[in-house]
DNA sequence: GCGCCGAGGTTTTACGTATAACTTCCGTGG
DNA sequence: CCACGGAAGTTATACGTAAAACCTCGGCGC
């Protein structure tokens, strides 16, 4: 009642440990920290372990992580938490960096593809490094004036600030679309882009735009959520002018969005309209039929940039990767209808 | 080349802008840290912030962090990063936290809805406290030994070990589904229930049985993912007996695996078959009908849980308070068919 | 018999910050 | 003219850990 001592009362420190076991503090931290070998014997080191498990001792982590000047910590930017392929990206980040004794912590950004504001003002943990994932241009000025080591992945490899670079090869990807696009006949075509400006989709169009020239494209622009897709697609398929036989989506989320509004407009897919997305997420086989999309490797992708991240850490330059994709077709691409 | 100085030499300290600035460490602090009111002129105050701009300075949040004994930082834990709802409940949290200053670090249970193996050695980030979202039965025994005040999310309020809950009224939203389906005629059902065990759906089933008692019920179990789901739904809507004519399902993403294994039966939903979801995800409106579900405030629930934590730590003792939730009617729910 | 070495520790220090306790200086009321 | 108090700082200390530097003692080669 006159000390409260709010929950449990106060951590045992190392040096309660010491106390207990009847050693110094400086033979709990070698103890503990399993650097012994030779220099204490095994029945003191047997006590030290004891005295901590009957204290129940966790190292304070402000301090150690204060004293050795590291965190084994790093911290994965994303730019919405609400797309399932972020959240593969961090499963492999985190398994990888689990090997080495690292812990991921993940901020999505909360502008969604926009700049990160003060990702260190947010995220309180100290880092020793940041992993931002397929960030806006720009999203890059919010890591000025730190010194942290930055990996950036599905970015421009030669943009400024970041210490490494992992990529997928979206340009393949998307020529792997047009290429099956092509040869079903297809030659107006609709491009459902990203709103939001990131290199990764700027990619994307440009490699759409050099593979489909001499055809008729469109480009619609829609932010990556199925609501605002099926309403983008919906004002572009209903154009005055004649309709686009393919639409070729920069996510699969778009890609959902565009069934939806083909449906809509009594459109079957793919007998009148074939679609396509990218990323090839559990959501490319919800809707039916299913889509025809581009397989990213994510969880590759997060453990090839946290492995990218550990090397600099290590003092290495690790060279810009470039990781292979896949076309998936499925049934929501088919044969131009007939002219 | 002699001394490499990874990555722009090392971080400025307080002590550095003392120095530039021409004042003792101390006063940097105060200055830094606005308890300035009447302890430090103007003039000085503004030499402080003009010396620590010049150099980029940023506390160190360990050293920080060691000094106030409290991190300003929360864990929560959630079990799944590919379920959209949890997303929600972060971004939730994250705000609630923002506004006090708090930073919310995202920790995904690695065995999905099972226990979280070592939380602390994983997120490495010192905390202020945890919370737990929709944690597996069993789940809270990796806290125990540890003094953090945790806040539990959707699991039993009468279960030891929590500080605060914050609970959804599902037990409401399994009733209202049911009356739903009740009004519309159905009498023989299907219940798709998740296969990982939490507290969460035991409410929904036990709620169910009691509702729906007198009726004919059968039960099904499956992981939270489509494919699983379309799997176990196939095989109930397969099985020998008359056939449900409605599946309650514990999420929308069964809901949608329910969708399509009854299109591959040649089920009309409605008109066959009814099939209702839970959460009201973007998912939810994807599938054709749209699914009706019941809304959960996922954002609310987060921000709730995180207000209930700040609570916690400010020495109060939160009352457990429970949220309502909604009905949302859309095209999966139709009349029962005539027998 | 002496020096040396290694095993098994201990003492000490540093990490960077926040703040309690102390100092100095000046203006002022009695 | 002196004590006093407030303004504007400074000095000193503590947080808990890791590790460098130091100590002690017994055994052993020469």
């Amino acid at each position: 009642m006159q000390t409260p001592e709010p929950l449990g009362g106060t951590r045992p420190t190392s040096r309660d440990v010491a106390r207990t076991a009847g050693v110094s503090q400086a033979t709990v931290s070698l103890v503990l920290g399993d650097k012994w070998r030779g220099r204490v014997s095994e029945r003191t080191a047997g006590a030290v372990r004891a005295a901590a498990r009957e204290l129940g001792y966790r190292p304070n982590l402000a301090a150690r992580n204060l004293r050795l000047g590291r965190t084994r910590t790093a911290m994965l930017v994303v730019p919405a938490l609400t797309n399932e392929f972020f959240a593969h990206v961090y499963t492999g980040a985190a398994a990888a960096a689990a090997r080495h004794g690292f812990g991921v912590v993940l901020y999505p950004s909360p502008d969604g593809l926009g700049p990160a504001r003060d990702p260190f003002a947010s995220a309180q943990a100290a880092l020793d490094g940041v992993i931002a994932s397929s960030m806006a241009t720009g999203a890059l000025e919010a890591f000025r004036g730190t010194d942290l080591p930055l990996v950036m992945l599905d970015s421009d490899p030669a943009g400024p600030g970041a210490a490494a670079h992992v990529n997928l090869d979206v340009a393949d990807g998307m020529r792997r679309v047009t290429d099956h696009l092509l040869g079903l006949g297809h030659r107006r075509f609709l491009h459902l882009a990203s709103a939001a400006p990131s290199w990764t989709f700027d990619v994307r169009a440009a490699t759409l735009a050099h593979a489909l020239r001499g055809t008729e494209v469109r480009t619609e622009r829609s932010p990556l959520n199925v609501a605002d897709a099926w309403e983008a697609a919906g004002r572009a398929l209903d154009a005055p002018g004649p309709r686009p036989t393919a639409v070729i989506c920069d996510d699969d989320i778009l890609a959902v969005g565009v069934c939806k509004a083909a449906r809509r407009l009594g459109l079957r897919v793919p007998d009148d309209l074939s679609v396509t997305g990218f990323d090839d997420m559990a959501l490319a086989t919800v809707v039916e039929p299913e889509l025809t999309t581009v397989r990213l490797p994510a969880e590759e992708f997060g453990r090839r940039g946290m492995e990218a991240l550990l090397a600099v850490l290590a003092g290495e330059r690790p060279r810009p990767d470039t990781l292979p994709v896949s076309l998936v077709p499925r049934g929501s691409s088919g044969p131009a209808p007939a002219a």
